[in-house]
DNA sequence: AACTATTTATAAGA
DNA sequence: TTCTTATAAATAGTT
């Protein structure tokens, strides 16, 4: 349209370049404005100017340019977002990969309703905690200073209670084993004569 | 243009819409390319039909819809990334708080020889890790004897006992950090390492 | 910005 | 869809 030119090139000439700009950008406008309306589409019109400002176009039908975009992304796979969203998937992962490990330590101190663990595998955990006790205990006493000896006293008698127990549970373990008929129903024992908690 | 109308309002016949959607769509393409090309600006034109066709045009300047869409948020602080940012950050954090909240539980369960217990504090710890001997020996005993109806209680059991950890721990954490006196819970204070096994 | 000669776009019809 | 054509719109060059 106009008197002349046809070609399509960039026009070296900033004052005509302007010029065409603003018309044909104002064109640009109202031909979107115009097909969103008549034809009942979503669409975007983001423009940047070679001075850098911006001009855009969002359709009332379409509530964000988030929206389109993300539509776009699903549409074409071109995954726009997949730097932002890989980035936040690797913190993630190291973050549910911290948890995961300290839930299963976690576990493992407070043993699961799970059925994953051997009977030598929680021997060992037995022991485990048990030294975690031991220690726990003799800061406690190491502290309490003055009543060392009595206190030192009571732990012994701890450990020898354990050990019965242990002692207890090994044989029940071993009549067990053996296809007994157990006429001691270990634990509850347990719990009855360490009385804790 | 064309034999007639003027008015811009949504066209209601099907057919002509769906004509009039492929002449206006070609031209305002045309348009979009032809003004990105004879005034040297960025330009994206996103375009989806009623029927869910996506059409789009990106300048040939421009490297990526990515890009365009980026340098859009920067101009604007129209913040496009804003809900996928917070989205993943509220997914992160509450991975970090349960972090914090097991690395708390596994620090009561694995103290070790550091000068600042009190003793009480020391004493509630030792009768944590009683607890967990007691867990992993009970565990050890269902093994050995099978008792199977023994089990589910306590693994009913159990489900309560962790509800009730986690509520222990959240208080003596907040108790902690009201400036708490020497004779308040443990847990926050201890940062000894034990190793355990 | 405005004007206007021309070129383009496109509504209707085929 | 696609083409044709009469006509409305857009706009290049000019002021």
């Amino acid at each position: 349209m106009g008197r002349g030119r046809s070609e399509i090139k960039r026009i070296e000439n900033p004052t005509q370049r302007q010029s065409t700009f603003y018309k044909r950008r104002d064109g640009l406008f109202k031909k979107a404005r115009e097909l969103s309306v008549l034809c009942d589409v979503d669409l975007l019109l983001l423009l940047f100017s070679t001075s850098g400002k911006l001009y855009h176009y969002l359709s009332p039908t379409v509530p964000s340019v988030k929206d389109l975009v993300e539509r776009y992304e699903a549409t074409t796979h071109t995954k726009v977002w997949t730097d932002i969203r890989q980035e936040r998937r690797a913190e993630l992962e190291k973050a549910e990969q911290m948890c995961e490990l300290m839930e299963k330590e976690l576990r493992v101190m407070t043993v699961d309703d799970g059925e994953q663990y051997t009977v030598p595998s929680l021997e060992l955990l037995e022991h485990s905690l048990e030294a975690a006790v031991r220690k726990v205990r003799s800061e406690k006493d190491r502290k309490i200073g003055g009543e060392i000896n009595y206190l030192e006293n009571i732990i012994r008698g701890r450990h020898e209670e354990r050990y019965g127990l242990c002692n207890k549970l090994a044989h029940s373990q071993a009549s067990n084993n053996e296809g007994g008929g157990g006429s001691t129903p270990p634990s509850s024992g347990l719990e009855l004569k360490l009385g804790l908690n």
